[in-house]
DNA sequence: TATAAGTTTAAAGTTAACTTTAAGGTCAAG
DNA sequence: CTTGACCTTAAAGTTAACTTTAAACTTATA
């Protein structure tokens, strides 16, 4: 299998599998006489791995550190990928009340101009000034 | 007021403020004989305003469109501001979607590997494949 | 055999929102 | 009058995850 059909295969760009390879999340291709890259189907599952993991959101830096070439994994690498996960969950719950916090205040803010802007009014510094107190009141957003 | 001290009152970096000046997002300050920037207490509000949008998770971009210098906003400009706001929300529930079907993957692929190393066993290859099927499945997360 | 499609490389470009650097001018205190 | 804090600029650097470009080589098709 040459890099356009493991690209077609995978869904992923041949530009991105070898700059994948160049970045160390994949094993070095094989060649061809004529220098062409050559992969397996193993080399179909490293890249789907790759997107697997991708999905769950990972950086290709953590997946680079886990996902080393060895088949086996070290016991090592077994906690990392468990320590990996804890604070990807950390992560996404912290992202999570983010979200939670601007949903409310965008719906809160959206509400208030609409009210607003329909009376005619046009208090914008006294307004706005209000929405910074609120704002100031939440703990750490950005 | 000088740079420094807008900084200090406002909570944003002297050179952030230069840059947001840079960037149209403040109108051009004052200056000094010297070429110092000078600044009254509207500039402090307008750079509040700009956390604030932040805050809300707008991006510089759409903060300058609807943070424009003029002091009273067209009707143009309000349409605009309330569709950006409905557009964040939108944006916002989407995230919700994203980080709830990775929270849920995250976990189950946790609590798989731990019980499948805890057993000492070690199928790396089908078993991932379990999660690239299960992940293939649903709707595009990222 | 000529053309089109596929492959190679290294290096530069992209985006966002800054930050850092370098080299210098201004101002207040001691 | 000198030291140190503060200000100025333009330009380059940062991070992530690619994408694009350019120039050249190989392979398949007509």
């Amino acid at each position: 299998m040459k890099i356009g059909e493991l690209a077609r295969q995978s869904g992923v760009a041949a530009h991105t599998i070898r700059f994948y390879e160049q970045q160390g999340l994949l094993p070095k291709a094989k060649r061809t006489s004529a220098g062409y890259r050559t992969y397996d189907k193993d080399a179909l599952k490293r890249v789907a791995g790759i997107q697997c993991a991708k999905h769950l959101g990972f950086s290709l830096d953590q997946i680079r550190l886990s996902f080393s070439e060895q088949t086996e994994l070290s016991e090592q690498n077994k906690q990392l990928i468990l320590s990996q996960l804890d604070d990807k969950l950390d992560e996404i719950n912290a992202l999570f009340s983010k979200l939670t916090s601007q949903r409310t205040q965008v719906e809160a803010l959206k509400a208030d101009l609409s009210r607003t802007w329909q009376q005619g009014e046009c208090l914008e510094a006294d307004h706005m000034q209000k929405w910074r107190d609120r704002l100031e009141d939440d703990t750490e957003l950005s």
